[in-house]
DNA sequence: TGTACATCAGTGAACGCGCGTTCACTGATGTAC
DNA sequence: TGTACATCAGTGAACGCGCGTTCACTGATGTAC
């Protein structure tokens, strides 16, 4: 028999803790953050209230868990998209990713990517977790050749990436730039351009406020990919 | 004497309805939407309860006030930017005194542009004063001739100005044109990608989301405008 | 294989809390004649 | 100018609600010998 990584205890305890975290989502998708309640989520899946407490520490622990969740998920999704070659397409494929995820699941985007939760502070992890999300449109940016109306944005990122051992890592990891190349600022100063941008249409579409406005997201989005694009001369 | 336009009872009430919502202003920026509790108010300017419900008929009608004199808010700061010369420079200006408006007062810039509160549904009214925010914007992209890269945007909302009277209205109020021209859906889709890239910078920012990545907001504003301003080719 | 014990999952009762809202009332302010 | 009445602002007590969390407990599952 082989070796058993998790004894049935265990893996019991892990299904329990996702159902409890799968009613946490249901009730964040129908009524928001605020709407989502120990007691109810106990109701919803047939146990006591004090029982959740063995699965979770508090609530705050158990948004703490959904908002890491989230990231994942969204990580997940951007990292499948083929980067191998990098330029406008796999930029492109990159920003419709992105929306297509947030579209998907579009209470756990305004969880991670929304409104901060008053009162509640994310634990250290959760930087890194949005950090990966970014991590492909870095790659993207390696060959970017910035216009000269992009300059005034690369000196802030030049100076900052050599004190910052950890960001240095994370760009090295993606682009194998060394941080105090010229082209890690550029790459940097992309991916944020890039995350400004799809956030910027992506959060409005989300949140509804687009609608009686008339026009595509879709397209909205793709323009203003291409644009970026064309701002770094990809090819 | 000079004819009287309010009673001194009328101005009392409305002295007091203005006390009531900026303490729940002051509640909103200290613990978002959620921790707007009338029984919290009145004890913060030292009535009983019950009281409030002379000045509001309920919480959500409370929200529905302070949501509107936000939006007044940031639609007095954007009309006050000079736009007699439609061009680069005022958009700048206008995208510029967005940000402001939001860097200084973010708790109602997440309220009006943030995730949407649950359950609670805007009163109609909302919608123009949201359209009032941008009315500018429209009139800075009447000379815009925007580059190919834009044309796929263009179509929408052509076909669907000449369905829509009161946006077709709105866009006459700011630009003098007619729905039908080419030049009405340039305009409008300039004001949407404006907004857009706007939102993007600026909700991040005011959401906490920048820190960590070490560049400039206030710069990267600036380039995205910039970089919007040449798809339009504005002078 | 059987027994003794430790660990863990889950329960029911109870806690204190703050909330939105209703109700019957008191007293002050304005209006009509 | 004075009186009678209507309107309005504000109060205190009370309602029911759902929440997070603690506690002492029971019973099932796993572990050691």
């Amino acid at each position: 028999m082989a070796a058993r990584v998790s004894s049935p205890r265990e893996r019991y305890r892990e299904q329990t803790r996702s159902e409890i975290k799968a009613a946490a989502v249901r009730q964040l998708a129908a009524g928001g953050v605020e709407s989502v309640a120990l007691l109810r989520i106990a109701k919803e899946i047939g146990m006591s209230g004090p029982a959740l407490y063995r699965y979770f520490a508090s609530r705050d622990d158990l948004l703490a868990d959904m908002v890491l969740d989230a990231f994942r998920g969204a990580a997940e999704a951007i990292h499948a998209v083929d980067t191998t070659t990098p330029g406008r397409a796999a930029l492109h494929a990159l920003t419709r990713a992105y929306r297509a995820w947030a579209l998907a699941q579009p209470h756990l985007y305004l969880l991670i990517q929304g409104t901060p939760v008053a009162g509640f502070t994310a634990p250290a992890e959760t930087l890194l977790q949005a950090r990966s999300v970014l991590g492909p449109f870095l790659s993207v940016f390696v060959q970017g050749r910035p216009l000269a109306a992009v300059d005034p944005l690369l000196d802030g990122p030049r100076a900052w990436l050599s004190g910052e051992a950890e960001v240095a890592a994370w760009v090295r990891q993606w682009t194998d730039l060394s941080a105090d190349t010229p082209a890690a600022a550029v790459t940097l100063t992309g991916a944020i351009m890039a995350w400004s941008q799809m956030h910027g249409t992506v959060s409005l579409e989300v949140s509804g406020q687009f609608t009686g406005m008339g026009h595509d997201p879709a397209g909205l989005l793709d323009v203003q990919t291409t644009l970026l694009a064309d701002a770094f001369q990809l090819r």
